[in-house]
DNA sequence: GGGCAAGATTGGATCGTTCAAGTTGCTGGA
DNA sequence: TCCAGCAACTTGAACGATCCAATCTTGCCC
């Protein structure tokens, strides 16, 4: 078991003094380059880590970051989280960054899991998914100056926290435009009840591409809370009364269900998801697609330029999202 | 800003010395029930929380677990880990511990990984998934002491380190038996190449339950790499030659694939996949399930043991898993 | 060659906790 | 009476890094 490495042994080995050690790690600029590269040897050889405990009890800074990992619900819009997860997790690795998970039920616990990871860890950002209308736990944050990033808009106050989101009403847009171009006026839509901002954007999309192309939208669209048997529901009462010729869809699960009850009932009909997750893939259904890495990328981005001092030139970040065409189309 | 409460701040208000404090929260036993109390009164009136840097500076313990997250590869397994990390990361946060994730794309710049996470966080355990014939990553884990736990048996020496896994042989055994029952007695196997230990594992649960009801296996399998293509050609091939009246599969994706050769030339033919992945549920395909929750509980279980000193009944876990009927039997 | 300033290096203090060794006060046996 | 033995608590030192202030080099100019 080879004798443990800190600064000192760098030290003796480089001829030098610990805090010359230190400023080659911290302040290379500052460090003659002939010392600062007999330090570098000493490191190298001696396979040299800098202690994150130690060095956090100094600085306060811990270079960690904290994710909420979600139970999957129904399953299907799981794999977005994971694909965010993993580019964040990446990304954060290249800036230096560790990435902490957490679990909670209800925002009460969530902010009671900040409290106690603040002060025992001393985290240095938190990374928050499908932030909603009178969010506490940004309100929170923001009270106590803790940096941090939600992955979606803050539906209130625009300006108030840095944020990565992509533009859903793009992409329900882009849809809808695609059907219009292939022929088709009476489009409908099957969304999400009214009232949650990400629900209410994508509707937005929808509802605007069709009053641009000359079509009213009224009695068109549907609310349900999200499933696939709640999809073949309301699309199948959609079918009937309003007659659509294609359909988009607020998320891939609804569109599973809308699919399966168009197959029921008038199976011409094209149906587009959203979010392009693996089982759009596997059935071939056309999906929107967000693109998860970069969104990740662009908090990471965001929380460096905030932890580093440096600030950035914008603090929000909105992505457009693509039409991924498949057999339903 | 309410001032930082540390150890001593709190034996300030508690009258006692920071060493009593630290005895309050370490070792409870040795400090009289009377002081106990007014230290644990006073522990809650201020909110303290022992900053963790600092007692892993001295103590070497960071209560940290790392777990690597993989890029999503088909999409279709990906949700796989991703409840995995869920029940992980739970059970985790009841024993005390956090949860870290890493990414890396081979074994040899994971094992770089460990030695980063090692020396500059020291990490207490790691939790490897999916392990392989002569696997580096656990020799070189185990040749420097650091505990961890693997989801996944190691298959070359059964007792070298502890494990949990879900018993695949069990699966496809109870899937095939499923299908025997139902009359069934040329039932296929759609796996992935000889070589891999999971793969073998579910192979042989197919083999064991067709030879034991009397039945020659010689060509009702076929092996290829995980994907829905792939499944799809194997399947079509094998339909042709050995006309099977059912098939088990070794995932979903396989599955997939199969199904929809066998809706191309005998829609009549039950086919059953693996991992009962949201792709499964979603479209109505029977699979085998594994318990991921409880998988991780165990791995928390085992971890902690060996962390905690006290040596554990057993050092792995097996599994059952559990068959998920739909339409597609 | 001496003085001086800028730059490079040094030693000591510090972060918050736990370990090791010490102090105090009390009990009980010779 | 005296002190060993114990329980309960206190004090000083240490973990490994960075910050701060002081000291030492070096180059340069007069």
């Amino acid at each position: 078991m080879p004798e443990k490495v800190t600064i000192a042994t760098v030290a003796r080995r480089a001829r030098v003094s610990r805090q010359t050690v230190s400023n080659v790690l911290n302040a290379p600029h500052i460090v003659r380059e002939e010392t600062r590269l007999r330090v570098q040897e000493a490191i190298a050889a001696l396979g040299y880590r800098a202690n994150q405990a130690a060095r956090q009890m100094r600085t306060g800074r811990s270079r960690l970051i904290a994710v909420r990992i979600e139970p999957t619900r129904d399953g299907i819009n799981g794999s977005v989280l994971d694909r965010f997860l993993h580019g964040l997790t990446e990304t954060a690795e290249t800036a230096g960054y560790r990435t902490m998970l957490y679990t909670a039920t209800d925002d009460q616990q969530e902010i009671a899991t900040y409290d106690d990871l603040l002060s025992s860890y001393e985290l240095d950002a938190f990374v928050l998914t499908g932030t909603d209308h009178g969010d506490p736990r940004t309100a929170w944050l923001a009270a106590r100056g803790v940096p941090f990033v939600t992955f979606g808009r803050p539906w209130d106050a625009p300006e108030s926290h840095p944020w990565v989101d992509v533009d859903g009403a793009a992409g329900t847009a882009a849809a809808t435009a695609h059907l219009l171009a292939a022929g088709h006026r009476r489009i409908g839509f099957v969304g999400w009840p009214a009232g949650s901002g990400v629900g209410d954007d994508r509707r937005t999309g929808w509802h605007r591409s069709l009053v641009a192309a000359g079509v009213d939208p009224v009695g068109l669209d549907r609310q349900t809370p999200d499933g696939i048997a709640e999809g073949e529901r309301v699309a199948r009462e959609l079918l009937d009364r309003a007659t659509p010729t294609a359909l988009v869809c607020a998320s891939d699960s609804l569109a599973l269900g809308a699919l399966q009850a168009v197959r029921a009932r008038t199976p011409a009909v094209p149906v587009i998801g959203f979010d392009d997750t693996p089982v759009a893939g596997a059935i071939g259904l056309s999906s929107v697609s967000q693109p998860l890495g970069e969104a990740a990328a662009r908090c990471v981005d965001l929380l460096t330029a905030v932890l580093d001092g440096s600030h950035p030139a914008t603090d929000h970040v909105l992505l457009q999202p693509s039409l991924v065409l498949r057999h339903t189309t």
